[in-house]
DNA sequence: GCGCCGGCTTGACAGCTGTCAAGGGATCTC
DNA sequence: GAGATCCCTTGACAGCTGTCAAGCCGGCGC
């Protein structure tokens, strides 16, 4: 059966460039977060980021449609890598001492390696406040995060024998809202902003977990 | 006495002068707001913000050194007065549920009316992250709102007979991270994101004042 | 009433932007 | 090994940007 070998032999090749494809884009998207990261997404042009990569500008309209959907697709690519990282101290934690500790450790280390890839977020979440063609992927990544805090504190409340008294939404707001202030006065020159980011993380832990 | 009399003549010329270009730039100031509020700091051309007031893209650089000072200005001029607002509620309460709930319907009210305002404050905030000529002026500003913030969870303290249990930083940034989840999900369409503001804001002003 | 000067407009400038078409060269298939 | 397909580069395009110099006009002081 001829027909069938040949087919199979198409579908082999069609996958092997899909596998290419999806490489290059992701390897395109790794220069692009660091270009991002490092000037904003106004002050970035598609001839920064190929600058920064080992291609051409004109590449970058072969493996993604839009500016637009190359800043996404990158933050998108960064931001599930954090969330399984949170995730990790999720699963291996058996006491809420070891939750709670790793969680704010990690929270603390990301801020001080990664603080330049999070203001890039920041910057791509306000955006999207003015630009509604990012409003849907924003929304997207924003509630995997929600879901991410409220894992850790649903398992913390769980370890603990006790109950959540705030709501999903609020929980995410407030971790936000401390990491996100925490990032500034890291930013600022603050050498001690990820010390009491740990801290905080953790009073609010204790804090959004009551006894029940 | 002639050149006394020169001397004030010129005195009270020069005072006039001075009061009519802080009134124009205060005018400018109010239409650049509106369109940097409609369009975002990126988005917006020294062309748009003249196009929305009376006069010609040319007269800003009459009134502003720069396209940065101009945006710097009218954002500082526009948070100053929320500042004012809030502090009215401080000094007008004479109960702790008078203060809450009076804080809290502010937040919301301002929520409704003004959350493209309130857009461009993050949106600028977020910039300073980037273009460090923007740093000074945003840190000023977020920390009159920090202290203004301070002020209400101490007044409410205060007529509660208690004490505050987080630092003057931690407080404003869980009620920072609030109102700006409450503002992504208005302006995304959610009619109810104000009043669930308006609840947040009160549960976290006794969360965060302890008994004491 | 005259002249000056402050306030405003106009127009031009150089630079940068996203986008895309044309084409070259390598790689792979048969 | 010939041909086709894929990947990538180059170059050009139209549009927009902040900035600023040149000049006009009206109201002010004298």
């Amino acid at each position: 059966m001829p027909e069938i070998a040949e087919r199979r032999n198409r579908d082999r090749i069609a996958r092997r460039q899909v596998d290419r494809f999806a490489e290059r884009r992701a390897q395109l998207a790794a220069a692009a977060l660091q270009t991002l990261a490092e000037l904003g997404v106004a002050r970035t042009s598609l001839r920064d980021i190929a600058q920064n990569s080992e291609f051409s500008h004109g590449v970058l309209h072969y493996y993604f449609s839009d500016k637009i959907e190359l800043i996404t697709c990158c933050v998108r690519q960064y931001k599930a890598e954090c969330v399984k990282r949170y995730d990790g101290i999720v699963a291996s934690s058996g006491s809420p001492h070891e939750l709670k500790q790793g969680f704010a450790a990690l929270m603390a280390a990301t801020l001080r390696a990664e603080a330049k890839m999070h203001r890039l977020w920041y910057d791509l979440r306000t955006q999207s406040l003015f630009d509604e063609t990012f409003r849907a992927d924003v929304e997207e990544i924003d509630q995997s995060l929600e879901r991410m805090i409220w894992r850790i504190v649903s398992k913390y409340a769980e370890l603990a024998g006790a109950s959540v008294v705030v709501s999903k939404a609020a929980a995410y707001a407030f971790y936000d809202g401390l990491f996100q202030h925490a990032l500034f006065r890291h930013l600022a020159g603050d050498a001690g902003a990820a010390d009491v980011l740990d801290e905080n993380v953790q009073r609010l832990l204790d804090s959004v977990v009551g006894s029940g």
